[in-house]
Order: C-alpha cells, then structure tokens, then sequence
DNA sequence: CCTACCGATCGGTAGG
DNA sequence: CCTACCGATCGGTAGG
C-alpha cells in the first residue's frame, strides 16, 4: 500500500505528535525511536533520514489539499458553492489529521533544496486555485474588486488558524467550524447590496 | 535606556532576522556572533543566554500589543471604533518590526519555564481584550451571537496572517492592509439587516 | 532490528 | 571582547 508498512506508519504518527509538541529541529530521532522502543538507528530501516520524515508528512498534506481544491474547480460553477465546499474540505482535511496539518503548516520550511522548492511550487498551486475562486466570485458581481492575491492569502492564514485552537474532543465540530468560516469569508469578501 | 546598549540591539536585531530565516532552535550563537564579527563566548557580555534573546524579542512584542489593545478598550466606546483602532494598532505593531514579529508569533514556544506559562497568560490577556471588542458588538447589535472565543481567534490569525506575505519595499501599504483586513472582519462578523 | 561507534557541532564557562 | 576549552548531544553509518 501507499502509506508503507505499519512500522513506517508508527513512525510517522510518532514524527508528527513530536514535531508537533517540540517543533522538527528541537526533536531527535533517540526520540522518536525511544516512543517506539526501539533503537535509534534501527529507524533508517523504515525512512532515509530525519528530513525524510519531515517530507513525508508535508507533501502528504499538500498533495490532499491539491487534490480537493482541484476537484472543488472543476465540480462547481458559481463561487458560493465553490467557496462553500473549498472551505468545509480544507477544514475538513486539517481536522481529519490534525498533528500532520501542525507540522505542515509550521515546519516546512525545515525542508532542504531540493524539495523546498517543489513544495513552495504545490502551495502556490494552492492559492492560484483559491484565486480561480475568488475571480469567479467577482465576475459573478459578487466580490469586491478585492485584490486577488490579497484576498487568497486572507482566507488561507483565516481557515489555517484554527489548527493553533480546534480540539478533537471539543463541542465545536469540523462541520460547524467550516460553516461559521465559510460565513465569516463569504460576507467579508461580499460586494454591500 | 530600556533597550540596552548599542550593541545588546544590535545582537537583537541580527537575532530577529536569523530566527525568522531558520527558526530558533536551528540558529546557532556562532551565526549571530559572526554576522556581528565578534567571538560567540562574547555575546555572552550581553545576554545571559540564546534563550534570553528569543524571551526579549517575544515579551517586547507581547508588551506592545497589550498596551494598544488596553489603550483601545480604554479610549473608544462603540464596536466599529474599536475594531477599526484595534486591526490599525495590530497591522501597525506586526508591520513597523517585521522580523520580531515573525518571531513573536512563530517561535515562542521554544521558551522554556516559568518564561513560557507567563507569555502564554499575556497572549491570553490579549485575546481577552478582543472579546471585550466582540461584546460590545453583540451588545450593540452589530455582531452575531458568535461564540465570542471562535470570533476572537479568528480575527487573531486573519490579521496575524499578513507576516507570511507583508513586504515592507511592497505597494500595499500598512494602512491599507489595516483597512482591507478592518472591512474584511467588520463584515464578516457583521449582522446582516 | 541491534551493537558499536563516529565526526561534527552545540550552548556555554573560566579566566583574563 | 578574546583565547581556550568542555561535556553533551546530534544525525547517521558499518556490519551483522
């Protein structure tokens, strides 16, 4: 399968709870491996190295992420429906795993040349799909002539907060978060009629 | 002078900087001792250690928020003043010292006891402050019933969001960066009528 | 998956 | 602000 064998998909759970907690550069791989009791360098069996891990998670998130903003462009034709579905996946795939979205949000940049830059080039893919919405939103009359590139970067830092808040065990569920967000941008971004 | 001496801002300055490139626990004592063509045991004379460094940059900017948002909630009396006040404030303070910015909201949490408990109160004072906005919102009938801590938060990484793409030698400029992300928020929170 | 190990580098101190 | 240095720890490899 994709993901590995179940010992190289310890290992990645384990990764993402520490880079989590710790922050990538400030944990070990004797960390990593005491979690799983087992010794350090019985790791490289399962990942070449430390940053592979790292890699790993990151470009596993951005690739789900690709794919359901891919998708919300081509399905839906008006910018409320686009919008609407762009905001409950994205919120719905960070939530799902809540650790790897952490880490691939705030440790990416830990990645080395030349994977940094592949990964820089997935996530402006990313917003030139959030762009795509936000220019069907103004031909449609419905959007400001907001700039673009300021109104991607604005919903994205606006959806990606809540990985610094959302608790699983919390009342506020996935779904309910996406609404109030979808809300929150939709009338932010609405031209007053 | 508050500060410190000449040189104790310049090990601050060349720290902010090399703290936002790599991160905390990636920057070593040896590269801001070079990029200051001094010897690492001699930064030493001016601060007690890395970690005071990174708590000086964070608490200063913890401080600067904290009297703004107090001064505004001091000062103004209806929502839309204090939200307009608050997001100028907020994108003023982020803007004028980029770096420590990025430092204060990405690499806090590298601070060790009792120094991390303490900070985490002032960010929960601030947040604090910004549902003190929001109530006076609802109050006035201005606002949704939205639950005050989800509305909070959100305003906190919709403006905190500007430091992944804010550039200074930009055309956007900090004020109108503080109106767009005012009207965005306002009308976002905004009861429809 | 383990034993045994390595070269590199880390933050920091003593003493001037 | 420097010279000289230290104990600790790092990511990773060889060989089984």
């Amino acid at each position: 399968m994709l993901a590995g064998t179940d010992r190289k998909r310890e290992i990645l759970s384990v990764s993402q709870r520490l880079f989590k907690e710790k922050g990538y550069s400030t944990t070990t791989v004797r960390e990593i491996a005491r979690e799983l009791n087992i010794e350090p360098a019985s790791l490289y069996s399962h990942v070449h190295s430390k940053e592979d891990i790292l890699d790993q998670i990151c470009f596993g998130m951005a690739e789900k992420l690709l794919l359901a903003i891919d998708e919300v462009n081509d399905i839906y034709f008006d910018a409320e429906g686009k919008l609407r579905m762009m905001v409950d996946n994205h919120v719905g795939i960070l939530t799902d795993d809540l650790n790897a979205a952490i880490v691939f949000i705030k440790e990416w940049r830990h990645l080395s040349e030349p994977r940094l830059s592949e990964f820089v080039r997935l996530r402006k893919r990313y917003e030139q799909g959030l762009r795509e919405i936000i220019q069907t939103g103004i031909d449609e009359h419905k959007f400001n002539e907001i700039d673009k590139k300021f109104g991607a970067l604005t919903i994205l830092s606006t959806v990606n907060g809540i990985i610094d808040w959302y608790k699983p065990e919390g009342n506020l569920k996935p779904k309910e978060i996406a609404d109030s967000l979808y809300t929150f941008i939709w009338s932010g971004l609405r031209l007053d009629n």
